[in-house]
DNA sequence: TTGTACGCGTTATCAA
DNA sequence: TTGATAACGCGTACAA
């Protein structure tokens, strides 16, 4: 193969071959009105010249990219990135390629993404963003381009949506506590974490208030390191806590700062994470922890995606339910 | 912002602006050859219609996507997902977009990357990649497309490549433990993980050879659960070993394995692993690893990509040399 | 079964 | 400073 060969066209083949573009068109597309004999001769030039369709040109002309917009703040959590390799192998599978935005928390990066991804003429976006609003999404589907949202509930012709059950079965294992534990229960409050944490926040307060409970919210950054140190301050005046954590990191950054304070789990110290991941049960103590298939929850958005731009979508809500896993970093 | 508008185009832009779509394309270029005044004309209509150039069009005249395509296995692994953010943080910046295609260790799913990353007209890959071998990047090149191969040495003049530098370090951290340390070592193949582990296997070997030490070879799965029942049953036998793992997950397993069966680390059983993440010091005990930051990865792949894009890379190698951290998982 | 001609939404090269 | 007009590489009616 030689180096630095300049994109082969349609044109060219089509001389090469001996017929018009129209017809090597119809081979690429594979058209049965083609002439088997025909057929092989281009397929065979095609072949020989390296010609590979420009996706562009075709999407232009086709008004169809096969293109997906993934918008996530970062590929840098695991239950994420899970999501984003489900999403990644059905896209694959079916034909689609993903163009990945990522917001980093940022309106401004956000904005950002949303330009992109108008102006790359995808086919649809799956959105899971917290930083993207309700004008967000309308501004996307006001260029006609289907989204599917993950954990946002929106609504529109072109639209679709996942959420997560975290909520209720969250409630449950609380108040399951509340009849057999011994502790006061602390939720860490993350600044800026989310709608998700949020509405599981309130639900938190909710269902303590319903109880008669007392509880207490404790700020922390969405970081291990700075978490792990902050609990290592306050196991020194602290000695019994519950604790509720967003995700595995921060759940360990507790679980390790009351073992390397010499507390044990889950007598003195438990704590329960809601997004759990595979490390759930990798970190020792093992954390109990609610978990829904992320991964799964990728596949599925693609699926609808889908199903929504070819316009055969009829459910367009579904809905993740969590399970809960007891581990040891819990009594119960 | 009203529904299912139509896409606009530059078109109607310059009929309602009242001047040719040549001036319109020159406001969105921002060329200075425009009267301010009709500048602003063309550009308060952009606005009120809501006008987004296409970029497919765009793309299609000016040879130029401003997208790079990336090829990884997959988005499950802590530090590929790591240097994904790295990607994604310096392409935003730098205005490309991303395009991810994994190939799942399939040689199948490789191919078909590589088709699409051609069609899709890419400015520039990314591979990290142990599936793409050396004609795979010829492949790519001779549509020349610039390549930027992480962990693989390719040479061509549209290429650059980014190393990891493990074996020297690794090779010094053996013969230390040679010096002090008291058990064999035994090296975790796993089938089919890449070159990467395969060169460091060889180097652990010849090491040992060198320094005329006995050494085992165990065969593992990439998996933590399979890894972690497998050393469960290897641990009802031998009591004593070092082991060596490629990943913080594999390295996890044999941890566990070894304190879930009563044996005290690292006084009995030692573990080192190699690709250390941020869950090197998160899991306990805590694991002594080799550090490279694979986020900084990412970026750095961007950047002499773009400058290769540009045709200003001058130094077309970069090594990235890892650290040793000694942790809890090993004496020395 | 195949070819002609136009359209997809831009940029870029000329003139004006 | 602006406006026609030809590319860019392909799909697709319509004709042949």
């Amino acid at each position: 193969m030689n180096n630095l060969k300049e994109r082969v066209t349609i044109y060219e083949v089509a001389k090469a071959s001996g017929v018009s573009l129209a017809t090597v068109s119809r081979v690429i597309n594979n058209a049965s009105t083609v002439k088997e004999e025909t057929k092989n001769k281009v397929l065979s030039v095609i072949n020989k010249l390296g010609y590979k369709p420009s996706g562009l040109a075709q999407a232009l002309a086709k008004n169809k990219t096969t293109d997906i917009g993934v918008i996530i703040p970062s590929a840098n959590y695991v239950y994420i990135s899970n999501i984003l390799n489900g999403i990644t192998e059905v896209c694959k599978n079916r034909g689609f390629t993903v163009s990945l935005h990522t917001t980093a928390h940022s309106r401004e990066d956000a904005s950002i993404c949303l330009e992109r991804v108008i102006k790359s003429h995808v086919d649809g976006v799956i959105a899971f963003d917290d930083e993207l609003n309700k004008e967000d999404f309308e501004f996307i589907q006001s260029y006609s381009v289907p989204v599917l949202a993950i954990n946002n509930e929106i609504t529109g012709s072109k639209s679709a949506s996942i959420s997560f059950g975290y909520e209720a079965l969250f409630k449950k294992v609380i108040k399951d506590y509340f009849i057999k534990g011994d502790k006061d229960m602390t939720f860490l409050h993350v600044h800026n974490a989310g709608r998700l944490l949020r509405r599981i926040e309130n639900s938190f307060i909710n269902t303590c208030l319903e109880s008669d409970k007392h509880y207490s919210i404790v700020n922390c950054d969405d970081s291990y390191t700075r978490t792990y140190s902050d609990f290592m301050e306050i196991f020194k005046q602290k000695r019994k806590m519950y604790i509720i954590a967003y995700r595995d990191s921060i759940a360990a950054a507790a679980l390790n700062a009351a073992t390397d304070s010499g507390l044990s789990v889950p007598e003195d110290v438990e704590v329960l994470s809601i997004i759990g991941t595979k490390y759930s049960s990798i970190l020792r103590p093992q954390i109990s922890a609610m978990h829904i298939d992320m991964q799964e929850v990728g596949r599925r958005s693609v699926y609808m995606l889908i199903d929504l731009i070819e316009e055969r979508l009829h459910e367009k809500q579904y809905k993740f339910e969590s399970t809960y896993v007891k581990r040891d970093s819990t009594k119960y």
